[in-house]
DNA sequence: CGCTTGCTTGGAGTGCGCTCGAAGTCTCTA
DNA sequence: TAGAGACTTCGAGCGCACTCCAAGCAAGCG
């Protein structure tokens, strides 16, 4: 049994009644542009377009362990599949979110490890999402204080237009 | 006339009427704790102490235009004002909200130069606020994938704890 | 007086997350 | 078959925001 990557589909043992036929896939977006022919192995610049991130970067996510293992062309080429698109996805979203790559890292390798690793793997997204709600927390609060300031220097400003 | 550094208060000719006597204060920390003898002279070591940066980085700000001149003694020590810890808590938030180190330089160096850099100011923050907002987006849409993942993690640690 | 503690300076070093360059190979189009 | 352009690797370099170091000065205390 394979355990998908950007999605810990709920499988085996677990947790298979009560649920939806169709796993939920987390906001996984839809298969980005299928290729025309329906083929599902992107070249590394079409990752790089579709992304936003660099080929440069792709390559270098790899290295450090933080794709799961791209397929390659007989000639070494990579050919990226649309599960590696949903991974890249979560990836950006954490990045995005200030997780460090060391930790990215770290998820990415226990989900290599398989389904024994469940219940680390819940640990270390709780502890982001705290991460996170603290830090929209503090955005919102920064908000107030720009709203505010901004508010007398517009108030300012319309107060000399008025002359 | 001097301008206040981290709140710029109605004054002179611009919107003195229909705004209460007392300055909004854009969420500004009450004076944090005003030495018992009521002094107002903090040294760098208790400045750390109460922001949270280290004096090292106290320093550095200063030199790099972000602190808007800060006291001495007669032997050269520095010696933090109320004003000055009510300008770091703005720098902070700033910073924890990810304005760029250059960007605030920019804003401290249009404090110092007065009233005629109100418009100015009101577009760095606009930017910086729409910024912010953006962030929260990113961050909200990321909690929701969060909450997914946790879930399904979580489920099947159910699932497999009814054994 | 010597010792400790805390401050001063300028400049060098660090860690993170990329980002780029060089040199060579492969693929595609004409 | 030729040429353009995209791909490969490895390692070095960069920008940001600190962070630390060395050397020295000043104040307070026994």
């Amino acid at each position: 049994m394979t355990v998908t990557q950007s999605e810990p589909v709920t499988s085996g043992v677990a947790a298979t009644a009560a649920r939806p036929a169709r796993a939920p896939n987390c906001g996984a977006p839809p298969p980005p542009h299928p290729k025309p022919t329906g083929e599902d192995r992107y070249t590394i610049s079409e990752v790089a377009e579709h992304t936003g991130l660099s080929a440069h970067t792709l390559r270098w996510y790899e290295r450090i362990g933080l794709m799961p293992h791209v397929d390659r062309t007989h000639t070494g080429q990579r050919r990226f599949s649309n599960r590696d698109l949903n991974w890249l996805s979560l990836v950006t979203k954490l990045r995005l979110t200030g997780m460090p790559v060391a930790d990215m890292v770290r998820y990415a390798e226990l989900v290599r490890l398989g389904e024994s690793t469940f219940a680390e793997r819940e640990q270390l997204l709780t502890a982001h999402r705290e991460d996170v709600r603290q830090r929209i927390a503090d955005l919102q609060s920064t908000l107030d204080v720009l709203d505010c300031k901004i508010n007398i220097y517009a108030d300012a400003r319309r107060a000399s237009e008025r002359f």
